[in-house]
DNA sequence: GCGTGCCGTCGAAGCGCTTCGACTACACGC
DNA sequence: GCGTGTAGTCGAAGCGCTTCGACGGCACGC
């Protein structure tokens, strides 16, 4: 009735439990006849090898661990897919995978599970500019990988989104339909000046692309918000009336913009383009026109990520890995030529809500 | 350099081994006076217990597995917030968590992980109506709860949202703003003859409490896209004038017929009311005006289902539970006190695009 | 004052696997 | 023909823990 071990496919195939041992895993040379012998024994019992018990003796557990704050800023369809891709490929190079969830702070409690031997190697989301996690990790000696990368990149591998050349390619594209004015709305200044990187890299790629195409690099700020987002889009278009595109980075602000728009009377993409950064299929579709937006390769980024870390493992020669995977654009319905600005409506028609930002 | 041992800390304490082993678990009693220099050399030492050793001697790895589709349909904030709200409980309570994503099909690469006796028990999300993986399941005898339920409940415990009555808790609400006519917006007919759960039920509670509250029970299925949504509002409206309020089941089609109302000239919510189903506060705040929306207690539906399968394996007697948890509502800017259709606008106004649906 | 029982502790036997050393052919070179 | 190597196999020693049986005390009843 229970799980049949090593040792009754032995018997069955007439070896020394060893030597099926030495079959499963290629550790020793074994004769084709013995092999076939040992398989069919195996496949008849149904045998599966004990996962804790080869973990144990070969101190080599085949699990890793993927490390995640435990209530991130907006965790979405993104976030998901790092997870669910980091997952699959994870099985199906033989490993499992376990969640840590965990404040970012909770370096104790990282020790403590690390401690255990539970895992071979542990996958870093969510990594901060300045990381403590990664710190701790180094220090311990445990093997790891990330998803993001600090401020001071050194020897461990990771991948991530290539923030600045997706924006730049997000403004190229806008200005190859004819734009010149164009405008970068970010996520909170908070976020940008607690150094999340995703906003510090995007507005560093907005600034050097937008300077070195000759256009003045108009940049906001803004909270993670449909409101915030209406609000400062006004704000926006009265300090520059002649802006006629967007690059966002913040898609409930984004999703408040293109009402803002409909309220003054702006159809989108005919009198505003919008290039939403970073956004996936799932949210981009959700509005109308669909967003044109740059779609991050997320379940790739997380399959990257546990490729990087196993192959560390089980090579001993950590040739070392640091990729950044930009994002891909994916034209919708809000981007177009660019308009005469002149030509536009001027007044705020529906709603006379009056901007607060 | 090397992580300590049991044997390390029982040296240091001047105790056997197993007094070690007593004084951690609680097995058998230990004298105050022991366990405390037992206590301490554990401390001095760092010690943490080798997970993979203990779950071999004693057979319970402390390590569950959740069980997810590999490509769900509509894996969002909600679906994420099961999986972290799981992983926290679990971690809560001394487990692990493994990821094992898998096609709703692949029972035989289920049963091959099972056999691993990697892990304890298994929590199955995204239960069908018709789920292959339950019979697997209790065939093999493994412990597992769930979260969502199929068709014939019979002696396993779940947890589930209460689609019926966050549905009647819905309209109840809106027929408390003196709505009469309410339409209730589904998914994909295809999604609801595969007997996707949350689409039967939710339109099984919408007809139970329209026709005992007294009203035409109106419905639409509708394909899970803005446009889609867009359309069928178009030619709900046609068929049914006097609707003031909408009841849905379907993110992105709501994001639809927003739009679709705006474009209408209609203002939401004085010419109608919106309550969105099942939605969290992430999505539901990108519209504006915000979405009023019954929300799901997701990372308690996921926390409770991972409590629900470790009482089950650590206390033998099986006391089942079998809870649903209704969305809880929250109001936003959707919803108002209907108004009288009659000063509606009758004609769309902006755009001339024609439903097709 | 001698069983009876329980508290506190110990040593040893595994859990199911990997891996090491050893041993037996058998093939080879010269 | 004798060393030398190598393919193929075996037995045994762990990996770090849990758990079982045993045993020395000490308190208790009568």
């Amino acid at each position: 009735m229970s799980a049949p071990t090593m040792l009754e496919v032995a018997k069955k195939a007439n070896v020394a439990l060893s030597t099926v041992s030495y079959a499963l895993n290629g550790t020793r040379p074994v004769s084709e006849e013995t092999r076939l012998r040992i398989w069919q024994a195996m496949t008849e019992l149904g045998y599966q090898p004990h996962a804790l018990a080869r973990g144990l003796a070969s101190k080599r557990s085949r699990i890793i661990a993927l490390l995640f704050p435990a209530l991130p800023r907006g965790f979405g369809a993104t976030e998901l897919e790092f997870v669910t891709g980091a997952a699959e490929a994870a099985q199906g190079m033989g490993y499992h995978l376990v969640l840590w969830p965990m404040e970012i702070h909770a370096v104790g409690e990282l020790q403590q599970l690390v401690r255990q031997s539970l895992v071979d190697g542990v996958l870093v989301m969510e990594v901060r500019l300045n990381d403590e996690r990664i710190e701790l990790l180094r220090q311990i000696g445990v093997p790891f990988s990330m998803i993001g990368r600090p401020a001071a990149v050194s020897d461990i591998g990771f991948v991530d989104i290539d923030f600045e050349q997706t924006t730049r390619d997000a403004v190229t594209y806008l200005v190859g339909l004819g734009h010149r004015q164009i405008a970068f709305l970010n996520h909170a200044e908070e976020a940008f000046t607690a150094g999340y990187g995703p906003s510090v890299r995007a507005a560093a790629g907005f600034n050097l692309v937008a300077t070195s195409a000759g256009l003045t690099p108009i940049s906001r700020f803004c909270g993670d918000s449909a409101m915030a987002g209406q609000d400062v889009f006004e704000d926006l278009i009265a300090a520059h009336p002649d802006v006629t595109a967007l690059v966002t980075m913040n898609e409930p602000a984004t999703f408040g913009v293109m009402q803002g728009a409909s309220r003054r009377g702006w159809r989108i993409p005919d009198d505003l383009s919008i290039v939403s950064l970073v956004s996936s299929a799932r949210v981009a579709e959700m509005t109308l026109p669909p967003l044109t937006a740059m779609t991050p390769q997320s379940a790739q980024l997380g399959r990257l990520g546990v490729e990087m870390l196993i192959e560390q493992l089980e090579d001993g020669n950590r040739e070392l890995v640091q990729q950044l995977l930009p994002c891909r654009l994916v034209i919708r319905g809000s981007t177009g030529p660019s308009p005469d600005p002149a030509t536009r409506p001027h007044q705020k028609s529906g709603s006379s809500r009056v901007a607060t930002g």
